[in-house]
DNA sequence: TTGTATGCGTTATCAC
DNA sequence: GTGATAACGCATACAA
């Protein structure tokens, strides 16, 4: 493979002139650009990258760390975050972790080493080690989608949970239910806790304390959804509406109704976190709390291409979106007054 | 930070002995592995894989350049490519290129110029161009999903689109259908111009060559789906059965049935091409040919490391994986037969 | 506007 | 089993 060098005897120039005119610094004279580019096409000269970075200590890739990749919400911040960069000139690597903190950990070492120039990070978990890990390399990071433990000095950008959740129950209560159940994701992610935190408070200010108590933790896949379904089902009295933390676990919990022969919205109702891309789905079922995914990753990245160029402010930014209610189906229509037991 | 001259340094050691230590070859003693590893966890050091890279001339990176990373068939073909290069030890990027030549071109430069070991290409039109600008760096590459112009020495790994395209027009034929359409991807995709070809083949077969010609060609979104099928709609006589290539041009289609007030299958039936994963799906609906998306990219990926292992037989292969047929509600029960016209 | 010398951090080669 | 030396391909610093 034809180098710098190459190119540059064949073009009767220096080096240095070589990868002026390539990288379009410093000062080149008209000629030497054509003689150069004459040459470059003639040897089918690649640049190496890999040299070009060690040297200029930038590499122009960042990476983003998510935790699933087959749910389209991850997909679609990965597909914000791909034009984004692609706009500044960065390549994006993603990286899966499958919510396993061992996974996140091998991956960050890997990306380390391979001197990317920042991190976008969906943490697996509510620990501050794989931040610390990142900053220790001096790597510039900003956390996507979920919160980091209090005191954590990092950039990150997320949607409103907790808020989203105080909505979609008021809404509930609104219809006129009083047992509401929540299946929920892991207990030490943080979009998981903020979401029955929202829940606690709304069924609080409504005076539904004592049912407040509903709480099934689990993961946010399918499977989980359909096992904390089945377990919320078995309680009695059984639930009136069931709070499904994201859409897999409303899949997952929709199929598991299905089996056990119940309706949706008639004989329970089912609300649910972060919506489906519509050109997934045919039929738009379930009432969300939508989050601005597209957005939410273009700003996280842009935040990030600030700092790893010097140019945001030294303070560490919390950037919290708001949520969009959509109502559909699944929420069904207001609940007559209590019809008595049975 | 520290380099391997650090840690020489502190470990009392050369360092040759330190890389040694890292990457397990060659001898070393017990004793210079202790206290090497003493002074990177000391100094936490990590190793900069560019200037390993530059020397070694291996990145254990790969790439898989793709059409459409928010279609589930890619994202399970990612997934998928993903296991079985990090059981091998490598990194995979991806790279999206929305169908377009351009986009493609310009990823794989910049993929090159990265020095990745190896590419799963599923390419966007089908010419050679991409495949020799690879091939010219001497970088492996292998084709996935799609064929190339005859006479291109390349490996392929793709499912049968022709196979399964025939299954389902001959499953309509026996259901009653005489007029079925085809909402097709782009003409210079090889996955779309097969799957007419297995529609045509079908038809010939049961002397409906006359019919033969509802083809319509769009792209493989959902927005195409739906312009598709509306014009399909306004054939005359209008078609009893419509062919989707793909599953975004099925759901596209779908939709455009709805808002024609047309019921499916009752009015009018649909079959295609893909599957949707049942963790995104609650209520599977339509009869499609499923191609084994992630055992296609697992193939793809332990052709291409054997490649880049040196391996491989010389010979480029062709590996041509079955679909399977899955009937469900959207391709309907047998047509009484020609009803007259209105 | 152009060129020379040098070094980025690692590993291949060969000598000890 | 260990180390000295050079080289990978490019860009920085400085000189011309």
């Amino acid at each position: 493979m034809a180098t710098v060098r190459d190119v540059a005897k064949r073009a009767n120039v220096s080096p240095i002139t070589v990868s002026r005119v390539i990288n379009q610094s410093g000062y080149f004279s008209e000629e030497a650009r054509m003689r150069v580019e004459a040459a470059i096409d003639e040897l089918g000269y690649v640049p190496n990258r890999l040299a070009r970075s060690l040297r200029s200590k930038r590499t122009n890739v960042i990476a983003l760390v998510l935790t699933d990749i087959t749910n389209p919400f991850f997909t679609t911040l990965a597909r914000s975050v791909e034009d984004a960069a692609s706009d500044a000139g960065f390549m994006v690597i993603i990286c899966n972790t499958d919510e396993s903190e061992v996974e996140e950990q091998k991956n960050l070492h890997t990306l380390l080493q391979q001197q990317v120039d920042g991190i976008l990070l969906v943490p697996a978990c509510s620990t501050s080690a794989s931040v610390d890990l990142i900053q220790k390399q001096k790597t510039p990071v900003v956390v996507l989608d979920r919160r980091m433990p209090a005191g954590t000095e990092v950039d990150i950008v997320r949607g409103d949970s907790e808020g989203g959740a105080y909505q979609l129950i008021q809404l509930l209560i609104g219809l006129g239910h009083k047992r509401i159940a929540v299946l929920s994701g892991p207990r030490d992610v943080s979009t998981a806790q903020d979401r029955v935190a929202g829940y606690q408070r709304a069924m609080c200010e409504a005076d539904l304390e004592a049912a407040a108590n509903l709480v099934y933790y689990g993961g946010f896949t399918q499977p989980y959804g359909y096992e904390m379904a089945q377990r919320a089902l078995s309680a009695n009295p059984r639930p009136t509406a069931l709070f499904a933390t994201n859409n897999f676990i409303a899949i997952g919990c929709l199929k598991a109704l299905q089996d056990a022969g119940l309706r949706v919205p008639e004989d329970i109702a089912i609300v649910s976190f972060d919506d489906l891309p519509s050109t997934l789905i045919t039929f738009p079922f379930f009432t969300v709390a939508a989050q601005p995914a597209y957005e939410m990753a273009k700003k996280a990245t842009q935040l990030l291409l600030a700092r790893l160029n010097g140019e945001a402010s030294a303070a560490c930014q919390e950037i919290v979106l708001p949520t969009e209610i959509i109502v559909r189906q699944s929420s069904g229509q207001p609940q007559r007054s209590d019809p008595g037991k049975g």
